[in-house]
DNA sequence: GAAGGGGTGGCAATCGTTTGCCATCTTTTG
DNA sequence: CAAAAGATGGCAAACGATTGCCACCCCTTC
């Protein structure tokens, strides 16, 4: 017995039954299915419900209807400016849908990530991998035990909602090309990341039609930690520009370079992806690829809740992918090649 | 019926109870109270759980013992970058216990907060409060409705975890007094909120201690988008540097100050609170108060979880209010005051 | 006037756990 | 050796909703 006295006991569905003079199933069925009740009797039961403050309970509601109407949000690092985009768009939709959102940072692990899922999936009405750790089979596998709906990563199967960098990708190469840099390099984010892969192939694909090479320097973990490194690795390849997997890694970059006393733009330009919460006042303000991740964050919750209220009828309203453009955002760190030592 | 169809029904209670040849009761015991159950017995029980890799059903546990599991964090605007240090450090701490964090954006309302708040109140164990924008009474009231924990806002009878800023306003302005600094503005947050009354309080008693009068501005809203107007009130008091309420409204001063070409630090010096991220690489880095904010969130866990744990014994070893030291750190934006023109 | 059919509302089973209470068996104790 | 105490496990009643099924009433309709 959770609480034995009845100091508080909180009002239940047979508290309102009795007040209202029904059986506790008219009642449920006025709060849920209200088509189904007499309109006088539903709205005696109403007011009975607003009298005696009745908030339903969500674990039995859970516990019977077998949907909790909670849903997990999965980050690979809460810290990441990346991912506070994200979450306030699932946050506003979710709260809209009446969903509760769970946030879980898998702190870059698929293991973890894994497991949670796992240890979840009786609690939870579905989940929202931004930045999956996990390999496509491991995912197309937890796909099958909950409704899953993933952000930047293309796996066969899960729907997904996808920022389309790599098509920026060109613009900010061609936008490098157009001042006159001829040697550009990428540089890598994380080696098991799908986005990096993508904007790496995307890079490539610029090369050939340009009949140039590009170099990458890399991998290196998405962080301003790992700034010093990268640049140091772009300036080894004699590069004039480089374009760098994420915004965070480019203001490492940028720090770094600062330190080192090579001069943005003048001596080499720095491209970035994202245009994260701080790409517009680090010095010099990074010339970055603008990603509506809020936006990837709603829609990533409407696929998922459509999903979830389309009754197994598989409605060919749904898409299974949605494509979100990106633009480049033009600032102080890009500026014409440096002559040729 | 949630799954008529016996598809792949998840693996519950009574199916150990079954492989193991036991009631399900025990298979409960052993589960949750090691001690009540025999070694073999339960050795017998944990080996058929882990074989059918059975996850118990949190709705169902939740409905039967009264808790959750969860906890609700609440901030009032998820994309303050100040509030990731807070959320990460929450999430630390409650992963580690085993709680679930539902997050939850109050979009710096009042009312929002408290509907949230008492609409969750039967699917929390507790929750978190980081920058309430309620009231003394109502946060009173709640408080005995369900268990809270403050970030940064003192009521009496709500146990709290502060950070302690005002303190820090005292090293801020020593460290612009000595730069010759005896004009310096306030630039204050938003009205209702506890932190920016106890940070203007500090600047007051300094100022009174020195006998000197500092003013203030505002009150801005605390987002980059008050900048110009705060940085515009803060030029026209004709003060040579500035203590701002929160760093994220600083590097919106920052910003406006360089579009006005006003120098910083030779023209005016610029002060923040928090240290949140961009702080050290926005234009000029910025000189603030350094607040441990990630840890922050996790003492105020600690303090959550220690207040469910003991069993309605109130233990003595729980102190009510935490204090967090800040210190100051000191970069490009602060530096000798002008000479006066 | 009998048969059929919507509109309403109640009964009771069910969801998967937890837990009070009791029965049994084994030890310890005087 | 009897009685008390402890260890162990089962029974069954919650917890608070949802929902299939049935009963009843009141209208139609032929």
């Amino acid at each position: 017995m959770p609480r034995p006295s009845g100091r508080d006991r909180p009002v239940t569905i047979n508290d309102i039954a009795a007040a209202a003079g029904v059986a506790a199933s008219t009642v449920s069925r006025a709060l849920n299915n209200p088509g189904r009740v007499n309109a006088v009797t539903r709205e005696r039961i109403e007011a009975a419900a607003r009298e005696l403050r009745y908030v339903p309970s969500s674990p039995a509601r859970a516990l019977s209807s077998g949907r909790t109407r909670a849903i997990a949000v999965l980050v690979s690092d809460v810290t990441n400016p990346f991912y506070f985009g994200v979450i306030r768009g699932t946050q506003q939709q979710l709260k809209a849908a009446g969903y509760a959102q769970l946030l879980i940072d898998t702190e870059d692990s698929g293991e973890l990530e894994a497991e949670m899922l796992h240890k979840m999936r009786r609690s939870l009405d579905g989940a929202i991998l931004a930045a999956s750790r996990l390999p496509d089979r491991e995912l197309a596998r937890l796909a099958g035990e909950i409704p899953l709906v993933t952000i930047n990563r293309n796996v066969r199967g899960v729907p997904s909602a996808i920022i389309d960098t790599p098509a920026g990708i060109g613009q900010a190469a061609e936008h490098l090309l157009s001042l006159g840099h001829r040697d550009i390099a990428y540089v890598s984010g994380p080696q098991r990341s799908w986005p990096n892969e993508a904007r790496w192939h995307a890079m490539r694909e610029v090369a050939a039609r340009h009949r140039l090479t590009f170099t990458r320097v890399g991998p290196f973990p998405s962080g301003r930690g790992s700034g010093p490194a990268a640049a140091d690795a772009v300036l080894n390849t004699g590069a004039t520009a480089c374009i760098v997997f994420n915004d965070l890694l480019a203001i490492g970059i940028l720090q770094r370079l600062r330190e080192r006393h090579v001069r943005v733009p003048e001596d080499i330009s720095v491209v970035g992806c994202d245009d994260i919460f701080g790409a517009d006042f680090c010095h010099p303000p990074l010339t970055t690829l603008t990603a509506p991740i809020e936006q990837a964050g709603r829609v990533a919750v409407s696929m998922l809740l459509s999903r979830l209220d389309r009754t197994s009828s598989p409605s060919p309203t749904t898409r299974q992918q949605v494509m979100l453009p990106v633009h480049l955002t033009v600032r102080g760190s890009t500026g014409p090649a440096a002559a040729p030592a």
